[in-house]
DNA sequence: TCGTAAAGTTAGACTAATCTAATAAATAAT
DNA sequence: ATTATTTATTAGATTAGTCTAACTTTACGA
């Protein structure tokens, strides 16, 4: 059995590789997103490596083997379907989930996450909008994170905000926006990418940085009929 | 802040003096607690007396102190209220929720159990019929465990069942009984306490071993009104 | 009351996860 | 290509929680 701090390792390596994946991983970057050093990271990743969830050279870059990725895969579905429960049926707001749920991921019991999968009534996304793996390690790629990812023309749905300062939100209400609402990119200036969004009916104009705030889901990622998705399955 | 060992320290002590509560605590008694050797329940020992949380002088009884005993009832009450999140939401049996309660009483978060308080509608008995105590402390004290402990001509309320064999629970069916029924105690043989209970206006016979197998509150303690209550107040 | 058994304590060692400081290899820059 | 810089590794130390084995108190029974 895997140790919280073993967990910890995978889901970092995996976290670092996933945003498509492409690269493996270095040893200080990955004792950068852990906070320790890289002779501690050094020290657990010969650990991973002889217990074969890891694979790497001396002195060469990190990648999961197949039984890691399984774990790291469930330890993501844990985290996110608990940020998915506390925001949804404990009421807790965007920015108060992910650290409960940084304890909460490393529960173990089978049969605990499969219930909370049924009790949520198996959702797709966690409240980030960030996609949830389902039993057998298959999730939905989302290409749109926030609103300021979405191309002029596109529309999409707003899953829930960055920032939670007072002011900020403010503005959302102002433009019209909540969440679940959809929202229509008009056009965007290249200059300063100020962009005019359109919102039942309600055209708006908001900068770089209001549009970095608004995390989003593309439309044809929700329908989930010809939506590009690709399944991250773990073997 | 307390590591996870330290708390569970502090839960056995107040689970060993709890019922309720008059003798202190022997090292070796403690250390089968927690399945440790008695030399390892020593030196945590002398850590939380170093903290201030427990007091006993050398070769003497352990107690714990206000602080010791504040922390202890703040994890019985989170276990306890997971158990009931476990049992009323997520349909996890009676003989499963202990298990994963024990890990979830861990978690760190205030707001955490204080919103699954409200989300279960501030239970104050868990689903083995122990009482939860409330944010402050407070705690009804059930005087009645389980069916055997009930006297002739009181009744009571069917909270849970001990025994969870198929054979035992087409028993329970079989006299009419389910979660939240009315039980009354009719009569008692003295020589082996076969008991006549009456259910829904049915009489059976059941015997000791049955009734001991079966978890109830008794109605005073529920109604809350007359009720014999003690505040385990928590300084 | 005295001796043995039970209960409690101490000493020394081990493992997991971390650190700092020193060293080695790989990469980038001139 | 040779050096400088970044990246990775090793060595040795620390802390928390555990162990075994030996020792000290306390309690109890003859």
């Amino acid at each position: 059995m895997l140790s919280y701090t073993e967990e910890n390792y995978l889901k970092a390596l995996l976290k670092i590789t996933f945003d498509c994946g492409v690269k493996a991983v270095g040893t200080n970057e990955l004792a950068i997103a852990l906070a320790v050093k890289p002779a501690t990271a050094n020290d657990m990743l010969k650990k991973l490596k002889e217990k074969e969830l890891v694979e790497y050279e001396k002195y060469g870059k990190i990648t999961l083997t197949g039984e890691g990725k399984k774990n790291a895969v469930d330890i993501i579905r844990k985290h996110r379907l608990w940020e998915t429960f506390l925001f949804e049926k404990l009421e807790f707001s965007w920015d108060e989930v992910h650290e409960v749920a940084e304890q909460l991921e490393h529960i173990r019991s089978q049969k605990l996450v499969d219930k909370l999968d049924k009790f949520l009534n198996y959702p797709e996304f966690d409240p980030h909008g960030d996609p949830i793996p389902n039993k057998k390690g298959e999730l939905k790629v989302q290409f749109k994170k926030t609103l300021s990812d979405v191309a002029v023309g596109n529309s999409c749905k707003m899953v829930a905000v960055k920032d939670n300062s007072t002011s900020f939100l403010q503005y959302v209400v102002k433009v019209g926006l909540g969440i679940n609402n959809e929202i229509l990119v008009v056009s965007k200036q290249e200059y300063d990418a100020i962009t005019v969004i359109e919102v039942n009916g309600l055209k708006s104009s908001v900068s770089q940085k209001f549009a970095e705030n608004i995390f989003v889901v593309c439309n044809f990622c929700i329908v989930g009929k010809s939506c590009p998705r690709t399944k991250c399955e773990i073997k």
